[in-house]
DNA sequence: TCGTTTTTTGACGAATCGTCATATTACTTT
DNA sequence: AAAGTAATATGACGATTCGTCAAAAAACGA
């Protein structure tokens, strides 16, 4: 992303204040923006590196340019910079579900778009995607300032509402009809879980035999066909090519990112 | 499980040396066996009370009546500590599968069977139940010790099998016709992405909106039907009361574990 | 009983955690 | 521009954890 740093031993200093002020923001709280996403920048490059335990202030620090306290100033612990990962990649995560609603197609095609999305953000950065579970834990939940705690609710609620309006647009139209007992929150939550259990077990367990034995590029879009003709979801899985839709998508919408 | 201290300091040693030496055993190779049984108990009692990041090979030595060399001597690394609970989980688990699929039920009804035990699993050991997850991080297995490693591929090896002798034999009854295209090894696969998923989701984010404003009990079942019927697998959900079969499930084969 | 092999012990250095008194910088007022 | 005040950054510190290793203790064999 950014390759500016505010880094207060550095000889750019003041030079890259060119966006700041922007309404009520003064120049410090600015500042203060910038390098915290500097930091988390820094954090996945870190996390990348030397995986999840492996991510500690004290690395931070050391890459980092600033000191201890500045660091801590950030974020409150371990858990709290964990949280702020996980931030970060449900804002990447949604950002990619705006793109791929746009598929041109029927409503189950722009859901096929979306798991797309959600399968392409878990290839491209695995642990990133980990650390929406992590995060969750209860160890680091208890951990995380009440700010972000709150940024993360937001960010869930807004993809949850995401979800549920995929639904009710497929209903709207007709190509879905609620089967009995099941709400909308049923669906929103069963194409969750078998999105992320595919893509969770797909990622960790990839060397694990149940998983290295099938063809990893369908393994998704095979799963999510068969919970989508569960739903009784026209057009069914028999009657239209969604192999195809999966290509397409590829191509049409996330082409440039596939490459990376 | 066993109360029993092999504790050098302790004042019942050698009192419990009942079922050693069962050809092939020597007096200490025993011991140690006994041993490490203990010291897993003990990780796990770590592990609920001070959660996945509070489990260290230093608390474990402190409550345990043994020495930081003893128990390096049982575990290479923390994280190899972290994979022998794993084991104990996938042992565990395994052990309620084959209780559960003597249900007597169709096919259908048996699987589901199954997913309620590991549901109960998940609900009962939710710790316990992500040791799975995290013990198949990169970081993790690289520290495990080949032993180890060996164990937990036989398990998941044997886990597999089972699974796929299940939709195996339900193609056998005919209840279940393979979709084009869809092997057997992807039904394993499937229901295991969902689930995991459902399971790791609900015990992670039950606080989440998503998760909490659904029906805790059904949530896998409503699940799991969804998938099944996605397979075509008869009888349908419409066709069969399934919220039956699960609390029958319930009554007949696990109504001991449920009050724990 | 004595000598050899194996196991156990706990002290150690390195890394990490989170805190806090002090130093520095930024902002305001004159 | 200088001085004063408020906000921020610094890095030393004690506590905890990690994994190692030489020495002590126990187990074993003759």
């Amino acid at each position: 992303m950014s390759l500016d740093s505010n880094c207060p031993h550095g000889g750019l200093k003041g030079l890259l204040d060119k966006s700041l002020a922007k309404i009520g923001l003064s120049k410090s709280e600015q500042k203060k923006i910038n390098r915290e996403e500097e930091l988390v920048d820094l954090a996945v490059t870190i996390l990348n590196e030397h995986g999840f335990s492996g991510l500690s202030l004290e690395k931070l620090t050391a890459q980092s340019c600033y000191s201890k306290g500045t660091i801590y100033n950030h974020f409150t612990s371990k858990e709290d910079c964990l949280s702020a990962l996980c931030i970060r990649a449900v804002s990447s995560i949604l950002g990619l579900f705006k793109r791929a609603i746009v598929f041109d197609g029927n409503t189950r095609e722009k859901v096929v778009a979306v798991h797309y999305a959600y399968q392409l953000y878990a290839r491209l950065e695995p642990t990133l995607f980990m650390t929406v579970l992590s995060s969750k834990a209860p160890g680091v939940r208890e951990k995380t300032s009440a700010e972000r705690t709150q940024i993360m609710d937001t960010l869930e609620f807004e993809i949850n509402n995401f979800s549920d309006a995929m639904f009710t647009s497929a209903v709207a139209d007709g190509s879905l009809i609620l089967p009995d007992n099941i709400s909308i929150e049923t669906l929103t939550f069963s194409n969750w879980a078998m999105s992320f259990g595919t893509n969770a077990l797909a990622a960790s367990a990839k060397d694990a035999k149940a998983v290295n034995r099938l063809d990893p590029n369908t393994l998704l879009l095979q799963n999510i066909n068969l919970l989508h003709d569960g739903m009784n979801w026209h057009p069914l899985s028999k009657d239209w090519d969604y192999q195809n839709t999966w290509r397409r998508v590829e191509e049409e919408i996330f082409s440039d990112d596939v490459q990376s």
